[in-house]
DNA sequence: CATGAATGAGGCTTCATTCAT
DNA sequence: AATGAATGAAGCCTCATTCAT
């Protein structure tokens, strides 16, 4: 019976190497600009060996989204679910989560931005396609859920907690857009985080209850 | 004789055409996956002649972007220079700014934020790349103009203008890509606009000096 | 009826201008490289204008060659009849023929010793193929000529006349092709005729009867 | 186990097979006018396969010339350093080596003549420019190595050994260039190598020192 | 006659994908 | 399972030539 094991171990195991080697590729080369051959090279692989693991290429760069999508899922629910904390102390720890998630993998994060557009999602599996809508739903979900919540304890100005999901969001995605920009010339990573920081900080000036508009 | 005018305003109605044209062919196929065939198609013109007006696809698309940033940065600077305004009523001037340039070229709008990424520029003529960094240092530095001039008024919170205007042009490219790829699925593009509308209330409420964190 | 005459001269004025720029053209660029464009704009003419003098670029090409050629046989024609010669003069006189008909467009001379090749030829009007190889026949007739006089005389070793010639113009014309390549980098030109000058007394001393194979 | 080598040796197949079949084309359609898909076709291969081997139209190209020239230069050295010969017997074996030579690839030869010319040299990797021009210069650099004997031995006449040396390759090309276009016209090849055997004669009688010019 | 914008066929080349080994 | 040579469809672009003005 451990045999069937080890293979099926030996096989993750492979594609997490060949996703390894697309991650480093895709994030200096771009989706059109990076070649099979490249990804295959990067992972010591012959290009026939990276269709055993993944359909097409597509499939293969929105492997890498997946994984983001899937952490990101699981710290954002994590955050929600948390008994016992302040409307406000989650949002810190949204803050937080959504940090450690950039971190996961910085220069392929802003990707699942664009996964919506239809795109790239023609070529793939609809089990790929559903998969990646349940995990940007579900995320959503919770972020939604974190404002929901202040929103009802009145620490959060009242609007649709949908909205500010998304505007809290689109916040931290343009940020890292224009700073992934920016690496690509200056290789200065570091003004990211101080420049989020900033941001956070009057996002949550902004939708706390208050005086004011 | 105006035959030499004419001439050259001939030229420049086919430019126009062509920019159309393309305009549309980019706006649902994206980049990659629009062919110049299709541009000259929807042009009702040869393919050849495209390269008539354009040198390569590149600039073609660039072009593109090119008078949404040039219509960005007259607006912005116009805002900027007004005279005898508020700092804060600059922002609201800024905001409807911004819609006005979005409402230029929707669907592809959102291409100005990748325009930085070197992956494009390459294939561009080097007067081209010139111009687009020129356009868009310039807006940045009169929308960090605004900004600046509400720090020192002592009404907006004293943070670098700088990184002020990058938030704030980060939010708005935030939503706009977050929405755009909404709208590629349903057709209700409205909701661009209530989100951010929400959100430069958000924005604007965190920056104004005031108690809060 | 003066008119119809200056028209004819106007028309041919013009067919020199354009023939002057084609040369230009033709001499730095190859058949190839060259763009009909580059020889409008050469003769500041604008492209449709070729057409109306010419049939296609091929025709175009080989009036150049045909103009020297018109000129080769007119010189080599006069050597041969000339009256009272000795046949060992006549050739001197041959030498100096070709070296000035070299002079008359150094650059395209070596195009005529690819005339013959069908490549260019297929395109052409008949008419003008025929004329081509009139011109290409008679010369070597004449060159041919002057060397049966010689071994008629017992002056010039006895072999084919024909051959004789054919290899005197080879003599003439590798030296020529091979200079020409040199040109290309170097732009020292005098060194053609100084070796010229070596291969043809090289090949006078081999062809003067006397002791020696 | 041989494997490795085994494909190697595939490898160098499918190369030679690929310049075998380019030979064909080339040696009828003339450089500009023979498709990549005419040779791909003649090798019975798919277009894409060519680029595996060659980098471009230009490069596998020139690769034929570069075989006749490994050849040419290899025959050339062996006749300039044979000991014990004669400048004059030499000479003669310098003939047969570019008699050699030439049949080697008839079609092709007189393609090295025009090699030197920049024009295709512009799209070839550096390395083979290199080559190319190393191989030019070894073989000119042997060829008049052995005229430079027979003329410190006072059996030639007293000329640069260079010059004499460009007046043999060029009186060989001359007549190859000459004969080849005949060829292509009528089908009698055998003129060629009569009119070779006369003009070294005759050549040879120039050059041997002696009464006369 | 002259123009020059427009044409459009067709070339070279790339690269995701396949399949015999 | 892995290989990697081969495929071949398809894209971008060029440029000789035409034709309405």
């Amino acid at each position: 019976m451990g045999i069937k094991e080890r293979k099926e171990r030996e096989q993750e195991r492979r594609r997490q190497q060949l996703i390894v080697a697309a991650k480093r590729v895709f994030a200096k080369k771009n989706f059109n600009q990076a070649r099979m051959e490249d990804i295959a090279k990067e992972a010591e692989v012959s290009p026939g060996t990276i269709y055993l693991y993944f359909k097409n290429k597509d499939e293969l760069f929105v492997s890498l989204s997946l994984r983001i999508l899937q952490f990101l899922c699981i710290r954002v629910r994590h955050v929600e679910r948390e008994e016992g904390a302040d409307a406000l102390v989650k949002l810190d720890k949204l803050i937080e989560a959504m940090y450690d998630v950039y971190d996961f993998d910085p220069r392929n994060f802003s990707n699942i931005f664009h996964l919506k557009s239809n795109d790239i999602l023609k070529n793939l599996s609809p089990k790929m396609v559903i998969e990646i809508k349940k995990l940007l739903k579900k995320s959503m979900k919770s972020i939604a859920g974190i404002f929901k919540e202040g929103v009802e304890k009145g620490v959060i100005v009242d609007r649709p907690p949908v909205v500010l999901a998304e505007i809290f969001w689109s916040l931290f995605s343009g940020i890292v857009l224009w700073e992934s920009n920016k690496i690509r010339i200056n290789v200065n990573k570091d003004y990211l985080k101080q420049t989020l920081g900033i941001a956070f900080k009057i996002f949550k000036k902004g939708i706390i209850t208050g005086e004011g508009s």
